[in-house]
RNA sequence: GCGGCAGUAGCUCAACCGGACAGAGCAGCGGUUUUCUAAACCGCUGGUUGGGGGUUCAAGUCCCUCCUGCCGCGCCA
């Protein structure tokens, strides 16, 4: 049998094939190959119990009589049995895991095994997205570390991803912000921190909104000015748009981000009307109390409780422009797919915006893309609730990213203090940076988590230091080796020991967790995986020395080194985290 | 009131459309280094999966009910 890149489908496809030509099956048996509890095996195939149940027929006799014609060579590879109830186990032999290692042996190979997934579909990945002339603060890195770490994984499985930042730039905060740069700037404050400043103002005029009704009138007329297409707000406007986008650049700068477009709320604000026209023609909206609102009879909650596209004053909102906003990405486009990763507390917003679409695009016979909203829960302090400053503020994103460097870079000073000065700067970035991000990844994100320094930045457990140690301790090995490290690998015998065997299947099984990965939209499925793989990199390098005489046995370990390598480093730059040679 | 999410070891978290004895890390206890980074590895201790019913060959997972916490529910995003 020749395994392929994904090992359980491989197994699954032919199990299936199998079934087919038996008369106790039929096309609904679905054999559900998984990877297995290493007790049992590699995978299981555990699709015969609940098939056996519904034919009203004995599991483990269908079972064992599904494994009797599995037998025979083309099968050579792969250890079957029965076991339990009616679970078929499958282990496969050493030389077969050799040949599978043999077989994908670079980033190409397993790209190319990858890409199988999403070939050539089209989607749009809408994430970050912050509002102008606000910070960011440690809310919003989730959706930025979410949102890069699914894009990578969707291009490298093949798909056409367009990374949009849907910036907040439209909005009735510009009216304040407007009266505030006019009456209250400070100019030296405005070039040392550009963005600090324009929230001091922000948040003194919104203050003396509250005191003064002038003040609050002049602020409403400074925005019907902006919307009119006043010449000096909208310099002003354009101004503030640029102050926001250079201190957000200098975030996405440190965390690797990049996005394709940029089109924020703004731009879609000429291209409201459509929207509107269209829904109240096909039924869709309706007026209710002076808004334009959308009803969703056939649901409980949304019969009741109204999506709100057009306010009474006849100003648009977010639901407005995210309308507006899926019909430019499909008609310009061409997405198939639609992402957006925002907080949990939006989910509403989004169930009746996905509702709406459907019946918008069915009843103009528009193609109607898939819509996913992957929401996350909230970043916790130590003390339960969410996260703050000891004075109760929200921390900045900038603050918190300078204290992970911070507190890296005395940790590599105390374990490694005779490495160049700006190589300990460079490996505090990348611990420190990287342990903040991979913190949010690992977690399930639809729970809320407790961030904590000791936990984040610990060498133990499920952490960026712990796996980028695993990084650096192989490139040690093969920086030892130096020339020598060029080992032909046909040369490597199969494996023996229990960690030899350990470590190649779990390299195995990466294929399978990778779709696992993006079929739930969840990270934390591919970061416990590779966390489960350094460990059992670990136990291996501590169990069998690599740098042995025999040259079959140094082969194969090197191999295994080489694809654990491989298999890491590629695992965290999906997840956007840089590895390093040495720390 | 309606709805969403959550409740798993002392703490922080896993457990893939119901699948084999609920797994890690920390904390606690005990080991491993003339050997490739000990920032590591190995072992032990620790559970009525919030309570109670039910469905099933099989339930942390599905259904009902109750308790607790966070969040959302007409013109912010």
């Amino acid at each position: 049998m020749e395994i392929g890149f994904n090992v359980a489908e491989t197994l699954e496809t032919r199990i299936a094939a199998v079934a087919s030509e038996m008369e106790e099956f039929d096309e609904t048996f679905a054999p559900d190959v998984r990877p297995a509890d290493p007790r049992f095996g590699d995978f299981q195939a555990n699709g015969v119990l609940p098939f056996a149940k519904k034919q009203g027929l004995n599991p483990r006799a269908l079972a064992d009589k599904l494994v009797g014609r599995l037998d025979g060579g083309a099968w050579s590879g792969v250890e079957v049995s029965v076991a339990g109830p009616g679970f078929i186990n499958f282990t496969l032999r050493p030389p077969a895991l050799l040949d599978w290692l043999l077989t994908y042996r670079g980033e190409n190979d397993l790209k190319n095994g990858a890409s199988d997934l999403y070939q050539g579909k089209k989607l749009v990945v809408d994430y970050s997205s912050p509002n102008t002339a606000k910070q960011m603060h440690v809310a919003h890195i989730r959706s930025m570390v979410l949102g890069e770490a699914i894009s990578r994984l969707f291009e490298f499985s093949g798909a056409q991803v367009v990374r949009d930042n849907h910036i907040g730039d439209w909005g009735t905060q510009y009216g304040k912000l407007i009266h505030a740069y006019k009456h209250y700037l400070d100019a030296e404050a405005l070039k040392s921190d550009p963005l600090e400043e324009l929230e001091r103002v922000y948040k003194k005029c919104d203050n003396l909104c509250k005191e003064d009704p002038s003040v609050l009138d002049s602020a409403r007329a400074e925005l019907v000015k902006l919307q009119r297409g006043d010449p000096e707000n909208r310099t002003l406007w354009e101004e503030i748009n640029r102050i926001s986008e250079s201190a957000f650049e200098a975030i996405y700068e440190e965390l690797g981000i990049r996005f394709d477009t940029h089109l924020g709320e703004s731009f879609y604000r000429d291209k409201v009307g459509e929207v509107y026209a269209e829904l109240r023609r096909h039924g869709i909206a309706q007026e209710s109390e002076g808004a334009l609102v959308v009803f969703h009879p056939e649901h409980p909650r949304f019969k009741k409780q109204p999506f709100i596209i057009r306010k009474s004053d006849g100003a648009s909102n977010y639901a407005s422009t995210d309308l507006a906003t899926v019909l430019y990405r499909v008609r310009e486009w061409k997405a198939e797919k639609i992402i957006y990763v925002t907080d949990g507390r939006q989910q509403d917003h989004f169930q009746q915006l996905f509702l709406t679409v459907r019946k918008w695009f069915a009843s103009t016979g528009r193609p109607v893309p898939e819509l996913d909203h992957v929401w996350f829960g909230t970043i916790l302090g130590e003390d339960g609730k969410a996260i703050k400053t000891r004075s109760g503020n929200p921390i900045k994103l900038k603050d918190l990213l300078a204290e992970a460097e911070q507190r890296a870079r005395s940790i590599v000073e105390e374990k490694n203090p005779g490495l160049p000065a700006e190589e300990k700067d460079d490996i505090a970035r990348a611990i420190g940076i990287g342990a903040v991000r991979y913190a949010d990844l690992a977690q399930n994100r639809t729970s809320d988590y407790v961030f904590s320094w000791d936990k984040v930045l610990s060498f133990e457990g499920n952490t960026a230091p712990y796996l980028l140690y695993a990084v650096a301790r192989i490139h040690s090995i093969f920086g030892r080796m130096g020339e020598s490290a060029e080992i032909d690998e046909s040369s490597a015998t199969p494996f023996e020991t229990g960690q030899e065997q350990q470590l190649a299947r779990k390299l195995l099984t990466l294929p399978e967790i990778l779709k696992m990965t993006l079929g739930d939209l969840r990270p934390h499925f591919l970061c416990t995986y590779l966390y489960e793989l350094a460990g059992d990199f670990s136990g291996f390098y501590n169990a069998d020395k690599v740098l042995v005489d025999d040259a079959g046995v140094k082969a194969r370990r090197i191999l295994l080194c080489r694809r654990t390598l491989l298999v890491l480093e590629e695992g965290l730059r999906l997840l956007g985290i840089r590895t390093l040679k040495r720390m």
